[in-house]
DNA sequence: ATGAAAGCGCTAACAG
DNA sequence: CTGTTAGCGCTTTCAT
C-alpha cells in the first residue's frame, strides 16, 4: 500500500507544458493561462487523477492550510459542538483542523502548542483549561496566530471570543422574577473561570436591579454533576424552605435537582421552578421539561475560525475582539408563575 | 504576527556544525553523533528555541505524521468518545489527527477522502455514514492506507475494527431470560447497517438458544430518539400487554420508554425491565436507573490507530482484522427477576 | 565522526 | 502567454 502519487511534473510532461503552467492552472494565478492550454491541463489532471501535494505547497509557500484546535475534552458535548462548528467553517474556508485534547491539563496545552508550532499551523483556536496565560504567551513567542474561545484569560493580549454568559444568566433570573419569584436559589460552581464568575455576577445584578435583597444563604456551592444538583436541593430546602425557584449553573445540575425534588415530593414546577444553561445539551434533551439558556456553541466555533483568519491576515478588529455572542432563553413548561409575596 | 521561525541551518551555524549533524541529533540517527557535539547542538536548540519544521520533514522523507479521521458527526457522544480515543493514541504515537465530519453524507466522505489525499495523510480512520464502499475504493486507488471503524462495509477489502455488538445484545437478552423473562420486546431501528442487523440477530439467537418461541409482534420498529422509545412502549403494550421486558436499540430509546412507562403507570422495573446499549452515554448518565451494555468506544479509537499503523507499515494481521472488541453488560437496578410463567 | 550536496513537489520571480 | 530556475527546510547518500 505505498502512496506514490502523481506529481505536477508528470502532469506537465503529459500535457506538454511547463510545470509552472500547471501551477498557474491549479492556483488560478498568479499568471493567466490560455483557455485551450488550461483545458488541456485540466483534462490531464483529471485523467491522471492528480492531486496537488499540500505538504510541498505549504513548504514552498511558507503558509499552511491547517489550523489547530486545542480543547479540554471532546467527550464534553459542549466542546464537541464547538468543535463541529470549527471544523465546518474551516472546511468552508479550505482549511483542515488538527484536533488536540488538553484533558484539562496546562501541561498538555503547552505540549500541543509545541506540536502546533512544529506542524507550522496557520493558527490555533484554544479553549483554555485553566486561567493561566502561559500557553498564549508561548504562542506569541512562536509567532503563532491564535484566538481564545469561550474564556477570558487575563494577562494574554489576544483576541478572545465568548458567548454572552452574563446576559444569558441575567435573562434567566429576570424571567423568574417576572413570573413573581422572589426567593430564587443559585446553584453555583466554585471554579475560577469566566463562566462561573459571570453567572454569579448576573444573579446578583438581576436581583439588585429588581430591588430584591440578596440572601447569601440562597447561593449554594455545588459540583457540576448530577449529584451536585441533587444534594443542592436538599441543602437549599433545609436552609430556606420557602425557595420557589432555582437557577442552576448548568443543566446537568438542574436535572439532578429535578430528581431530588421528585424524591422529596416537591412538585416541579408547581412548587419549584428550575432553570439551567445548556452546557451539556444531551442532558436537557433527555429531560425536556427544563428551561434552559441556549448558548451558540456551533456559532462560537464558526466565528472563532473567522476571527482567527482575520488575525492570520492581520486584519483583526480590536473592537470586535471581546464582543460576546448572543444567547437565547428557551422557556419550556417548567417555569411557572407564582403569586407575588 | 509573522511566523518566521528558526531553521536547522541557523542552529548549525550557531553550533558550528553542519546541518546534517543537527538532523542526526534530532532524529537520533541514522548516524551516530559524538556526545559532546550532541550536547552542544542540544544546547543551541534549547537556546534558540528551535522546533523542526514538520512540513519540510514530511516533504523530504515522503512520509507524513498526520492521520485523518472521518466520522459522521462529532456531536454524537458515541463518535466523540471514539474520537477521543483516536486522538489520544495518535498523540502517544507522535501522530496528529485531522478531524473531518461527513455529516452522514457519502458526498462529504468522498470529499474528505480527496482532502486526505491532498494532505498526503499517512492513513485514514473512517466511520462510514452509509454502507457504500465507494470511499474505501477511492482510498485504495489513491494508495491511502485506511481502516474502517465500527461498521462492516461489504465490497471493501479493508481492515475493519468493530465492537462485539452481537455478543452485547446477546448478553442483554440472556440476562433477561435468566431472570425469568419470557416475553421480551425488542425496539428495533430499521436502518441498514451493522449495528441494527447484529442486534436483531442476537435477539433472535438468544431467544432461540433458550427455546423461547419468537413472537414477531414483539419486535417494534422505532426511531432512535426519545420519542421512538416513548411511542414504542405504547405500541408494545397494545400488541402484547403481558410483555415483561424490553431490549431497546439504544439508551436514548430506553429513556423514552421509561418516561412512557411512568406516564402509563407501568412500574419500572417491577412491571417492566428495560435494557439498552450505551450508544449515547450521557443519556444513561442522566438516567442511571437503566441497565446498559457498555461498548468500548475509547478503546475502539485506540485500537483503530494501532491497526492503522500496522496497515501503514504493511504488517496488518488479517486474522485480527475483524476480531470484535468485547463489550460489557452493566446491570443496574432496573432489571428484576420475574416468576417464570 | 562529520561535511557537502542532491533532491522531495511545489511557488513565484525572472526571462523571454 | 509560457518556459526556466531558484529555493522552502529538511533527510540521507556520498564523500572524507
Amino acid at each position: 500500500m505505498k502512496n506514490k502519487s502523481i506529481t505536477r511534473n508528470e502532469v506537465a510532461k503529459v500535457a506538454q507544458v511547463s510545470p509552472a503552467t500547471v501551477s498557474y492552472v491549479i492556483n488560478n494565478g498568479p499568471r493567466p493561462v490560455a483557455p485551450e492550454t488550461r483545458k488541456k491541463i485540466l483534462d490531464v489532471i483529471q485523467a491522471l487523477g492528480y492531486k496537488p501535494n499540500a505538504i510541498a505547497r505549504n513548504l514552498r509557500s511558507q503558509r499552511s492550510t491547517t489550523i489547530g484546535l486545542i480543547i479540554p475534552d471532546n467527550k464534553n458535548p459542549y466542546f464537541a459542538e464547538v468543535t463541529r462548528g470549527v471544523e465546518q467553517m474551516a472546511s468552508d474556508s479550505q482549511l483542515t483542523v488538527l484536533l488536540c485534547h488538553s484533558d484539562h491539563m496546562l501541561e498538555k496545552e503547552l505540549h500541543y502548542v509545541d506540536v502546533m508550532q512544529t506542524e507550522r499551523a496557520a493558527g490555533v483556536l484554544w479553549i483554555p483549561a485553566t486561567n493561566i496565560s502561559e500557553p498564549a504567551i508561548r504562542m506569541m513567542e512562536y509567532g503563532l496566530p491564535h484566538v481564545i474561545l469561550d474564556r477570558i484569560v487575563k494577562g494574554a493580549e489576544v483576541p478572545m471570543l465568548v458567548t454572552d454568559i452574563f446576559h444569558g444568566a441575567y435573562l434567566a433570573i429576570k424571567h423568574l422574577i417576572d413570573l413573581g419569584h422572589r426567593r430564587i436559589g443559585y446553584f453555583a460552581r466554585h471554579v475560577d473561570h469566566h463562566h462561573s464568575a459571570e453567572r454569579l455576577r448576573a444573579y446578583r445584578a438581576a436581583l439588585n436591579d429588581s430591588g430584591i435583597e440578596l440572601d447569601e444563604s440562597l447561593i449554594v456551592g455545588c459540583d457540576s454533576h448530577l449529584m451536585g444538583g441533587y444534594t443542592g436541593v436538599r441543602e437549599i430546602i433545609n436552609r430556606s424552605p420557602e425557595t420557589t425557584a432555582i437557577f442552576a449553573y448548568n443543566d446537568v445540575m438542574a436535572i439532578g435537582a429535578l430528581r431530588a425534588a421528585f424524591e422529596l415530593g416537591i412538585r416541579v414546577p408547581d412548587d419549584l421552578s428550575i432553570v439551567g444553561f445548556d452546557d451539556i445539551p444531551q442532558a436537557a434533551f433527555t429531560c425536556p421539561a427544563l428551561t434552559t439558556i441556549s448558548q451558540p456553541k456551533h456559532e462560537l466555533g464558526c466565528q472563532g475560525v473567522k476571527l482567527l483568519l482575520d488575525v492570520i491576515n492581520q486584519r483583526s478588529n480590536p473592537d470586535l475582539e471581546i464582543q460576546p455572542l448572543p444567547v437565547k432563553l428557551i422557556v419550556r413548561e417548567t417555569t411557572k408563575e407564582v403569586k407575588a409575596v
